[in-house]
DNA sequence: GTTAAAATCTATAAAAACGATAGGGTAAAC
DNA sequence: GTTTACCCTATCGTTTTTATAGATTTTAAC
């Protein structure tokens, strides 16, 4: 299940390439637009510009804006940053790896091979996806 | 993240698959070679069965076994029942759909728009996988 | 047959983890 | 000095996972 915070912080996202300006838009004008609690938004945007994705400006006039264009938003860089590991199970992960402790031999194991599958599929999703494809 | 309800529900049927034979086989045995909590497991069998995947009998000598031939049992049905909806979000689940509240249109959300291939994907990988696929 | 053991079933609940939200205060820009 | 982003913390609710305790059914031994 995606998580509320994924889902904002897309809508967000989208938002604001959508505005297609680079001047800073208001958490609250984004909030009101999105119908998302705005206290809420308020930590998913501040991630997301900790992550390289926005700009921020504070004080009057200030506000949130998209450092790069939206072609150049990969929703694998996006997913990596809100939702965390793309597949399924650590043991998959390319960039979150881990090994189960319960499983001797990832290389016989049924959930392995399954989930790897998952993975590629998403993967490859989320690669031919920038920000730009989803808001046209 | 999948739950370890479906991570073991798994490992516990392709373990009855692999042993490749109708005897009834103890929860302690499955549970100990596949190195589950053996009362957790104790639950996902009986949703495994309910949901007719396995076959029970009480007793001594008794166990849980498959009903059906490893090729015929698809991941589909195998995820929908433990993990529940293959989707990510309500609103491009098939079996599971839910309009969300704060979208004023489905057509125009970017998460839908993406979601929707991701839920594409994983279902292709599901319905190109049976139980018999993951043992060999 | 009676009994005892072996196993599945059922229900509950506790503990842990996580998700989502709210509050209040600080710092920077104008 | 007003407006806005920033930061920290706490809380509430839900889900997940595991644990506890017993009930029920079946088989097998005697």
């Amino acid at each position: 299940m995606l998580s509320k915070k994924t889902k904002y912080g897309l809508k967000a996202l989208t938002y604001l390439a959508s505005i297609d300006t680079k001047e800073p838009v208001q958490i609250s004008e984004i909030a009101k637009h999105e119908n998302i609690s705005q206290k809420f938004l308020e930590s998913i945007l501040l991630t997301l510009r900790r992550n390289g994705f926005l700009g921020s400006k504070k004080g009057k006039g200030g506000g949130y804006y998209l450092i790069k264009k939206p072609e150049e938003i990969q929703m694998t860089a996006v997913m990596r940053v809100l939702e965390g590991p793309i597949a399924m199970v650590p043991c998959v992960s390319l960039n979150f790896y881990e090994k189960c402790d319960d499983c001797p031999d990832e290389n016989t194991c049924a959930v392995n091979r399954l989930m790897l599958q998952v993975r590629d599929g998403a993967l490859e999703v989320y690669r031919n996806n920038t920000l730009a494809d989803l808001i046209s």
